[in-house]
DNA sequence: GACAATCTGCTACAAATGTCGCATATTGTG
DNA sequence: CACAATATGCGACATTTGTAGCAGATTGTC
């Protein structure tokens, strides 16, 4: 079971999310990705909380610094915060979701066409597949 | 423009929804409606934090009682939810977003195919509508 | 008119988040 | 080996959120 993800904030899931991407990462790496970063400091903090939440771990030192490792899959926590959504804003159900993201020109037709055609098989077709998974 | 919707917490939307399925409704009506509400207290702190980030107003009293209204469409505030979520969990685009819907089994293919007819005729189809829209 | 009910305006807090700076230890380089 | 570079451990705040209690004003009811 992997019950129990830790809630995360924006922030923690941005920086999460690097981690997902690079794999094993020290905090310098996952510092350089963001977009528009804040101190060096305080992307550690955001670490330090991500690690006090089990949400990531450090797996061993790079010179002097640790390089860190992710221990929830982009999956889980995807679907974690998708459900969240669902409850906040509906009552739990994806069709509203999904007709708003119509509705937003979010979604186009053919993209709709396309995940019919992947809803047949089974395979994983969230375009993401785990990039880090021990 | 309704440019710059207000951030509202993950509660304050919770209250606010209220609002938009009752239409105006009171404090205590919000309150009554909540699944598991916090004090009156807490549901009043809300209402006052929602005022003064221009989520909603005051219309009248009702004896001693305000009557509130929200002051953003359950559309627009929807919209910049997903926005939200997506460009936080994926790079803003929302296919990966359905896709795991489909994943989590929270969408049939019969909701993809119903969603596919909609998206041919251009009318409101989020299957909301607004509710209280002055 | 007296009173109980209850709404309001304030105030207070604890916890979670976002943001940093500093002093010390460690390291790679010349 | 001496030093500049830089990672770390800690500590410190300001904001935002969630939660609640109190005193005084207002109201509906008997």
């Amino acid at each position: 079971m992997n019950r129990s993800l830790p809630d995360l904030s924006r922030f923690e899931i941005e920086c999460l999310r690097r981690l997902w991407s690079r794999g094993d990462a020290s905090i310098r790496d996952v510092h350089s990705d963001l977009p528009d970063p804040p101190s060096y400091s305080t992307v550690r903090k955001i670490f330090e909380r991500l690690e006090a939440k089990g949400a990531i771990e450090r797996v061993r030192l790079d010179g002097k610094a640790w390089v860190y490792r992710s221990r929830v899959s982009s999956s889980d926590m995807i679907r974690k915060e998708i459900r969240r959504l669902l409850d906040t804003l509906f009552d739990g159900s994806a069709r509203p979701l999904v007709a708003h993201l119509a509705d937003m020109d979010d979604l186009s037709l053919d993209d709709l066409k396309e995940l019919e055609k992947r809803l047949g098989d089974d395979t994983d077709q969230t375009g993401h597949g785990e990039v880090d998974e021990k």
